[in-house]
DNA sequence: ACCAGATAGTTGTATGATGAGTTTTCGGCG
DNA sequence: CGCCGAAAACTCATCATACAACTATCTGGT
């Protein structure tokens, strides 16, 4: 199996992938056995080392269990998978996608100012420090599908801030800026929009909001966003697995 | 490094604990440099093979980051952690009492009926099979914090349902007829209690509501329980990770 | 028919070699 | 002396091979 052209990822990572693919797409149920090492690598062109990484990814995230001497069996936990979990980081772009929706973004203010305090805790800056406050909404068609705040610490991003262009993705923006978003820390409640937020933009057939309030770090631990996203609560439903 | 005696450990998982705890009680902080594996093979006496399945599984779980060619560091995730994430499998009791409440059930409704569709599907049974509807709040000295709805297919109750007490756990009286709750694929979203349920109960003040709904299963996968959990949105607060 | 040992099947562990990405060192040139 | 390019060293990625440990099945002896 070659690797994908330009992948930065392992070889383990893509085959655990495929694997948990095959398993997804494989009529299989929980307890099933697996084709055994030699049949997959045979399966994939791939070598054992390889193989067996990946079969131990999947082990520890309880796709597959594994007997010594017996064999390797699908986990009861696979039939529980949902696709885009509530705990998966992704864009509010790719999230908002998920629901099916083609969201549009439109700024409602950019501007530059002092944190308040427990924003200015979450990202590690002082009260000195000045953060930049992005204020969006995002649209399908004429519809209000989320209302967003984010605060990011105003040293991130070198240029003027007129200078920016802000209805795209802020992560792909930061990432150019060389910070990477890759995890957050989140909090979610059932809440309203705030009164001034309805009158203000005309949000009043809104009801109530799925709100997530999360810190973006990048794969360092440097917080890097301090992030209000009001979901519109019939737009919007999150999936996940408890165990 | 030799395995513990009658472990049934692999060497790769007891290893990628033993780095864990070297990381987390080792003074290093997020983006520092981890030894090199050759440095780590000497310091464990393992296989360099042992050792890269552990940083693998480490590397999975957030605990560290690798850059090809330049080594291995620690990341942010482990200080990210939550003490009860939305992702965690608890009764609905201790959920609410890890939300800094003392609940008290009240029965509104225990039935026996056929299964909506959507229902029976979730709880793998057929259109013929009944189940039994309970219908529960939940309070914190008089304010109402939750309005639930329980599906439990018939067949798992053998005794009378007038026989049974139903205002405890539900979770707890199910193992009590040999079918242990161990996880549940869920969903949640914003939204308002339907109007029925407000004016049956005189819920006009609850506010908007953190529903979530879920099929809870045995560890052997089996069906037990189909929920519909209302949350007070001014009441609970959820956390999790993403990554 | 039952039991013990041998064999075959399957996963677990170790070692050595080569390849790919990054950093450091060295030598040549202006 | 400073800069640049090449080579060497460092570090992770992948592969191949060999042997060990556990499980299931088969075979031969009683």
């Amino acid at each position: 199996m070659a690797k994908s052209a330009k992948s930065n990822k392992t070889m383990a990572i893509e085959l655990r992938d495929k694997l948990a693919e095959f398993i997804a797409n494989g009529n299989f149920k929980a307890g099933d056995k697996l084709p055994t090492e030699a049949a997959l690598t045979a399966k994939y062109g791939v070598s054992r080392t390889a193989l067996r990484e990946a079969l131990k990814l999947l082990e520890q995230n309880g796709t597959i269990y594994v007997h010594h001497g017996k064999g390797r069996f699908v986990g009861g936990i696979a039939e529980l998978k949902v696709e885009r979990p509530i705990t998966l980081f992704e864009s509010v772009t790719a999230l908002t996608r998920g629901n099916g929706y083609d969201p549009t973004n439109k700024v409602l203010s950019i501007a530059e100012q002092h944190a308040p305090e427990h924003i200015a805790a979450a990202l590690k800056i002082s009260a000195d420090d000045r953060v930049l406050r992005l204020e969006r909404i995002r649209m399908h068609r004429d519809d209000v599908l989320m209302y967003c705040v984010d605060y990011v610490p105003r040293h991130l991003i070198t240029d003027k801030i007129y200078d920016v262009e802000w209805s795209g993705s802020l992560m792909d923006l930061l990432e150019t800026y060389g910070h990477k978003a890759t995890m957050s820390s989140a909090t979610a409640a059932a809440v309203l929009l705030p009164d001034d937020v309805i009158a203000a933009n005309n949000l009043e057939e809104f009801g109530p909001a799925f709100r997530i309030v999360e810190t973006v770090y990048t794969a360092a631990g440097e917080p890097i966003v301090y992030a209000e996203d009001y979901h519109r609560g019939d737009a919007f439903e999150f999936s996940f697995v408890r165990s």
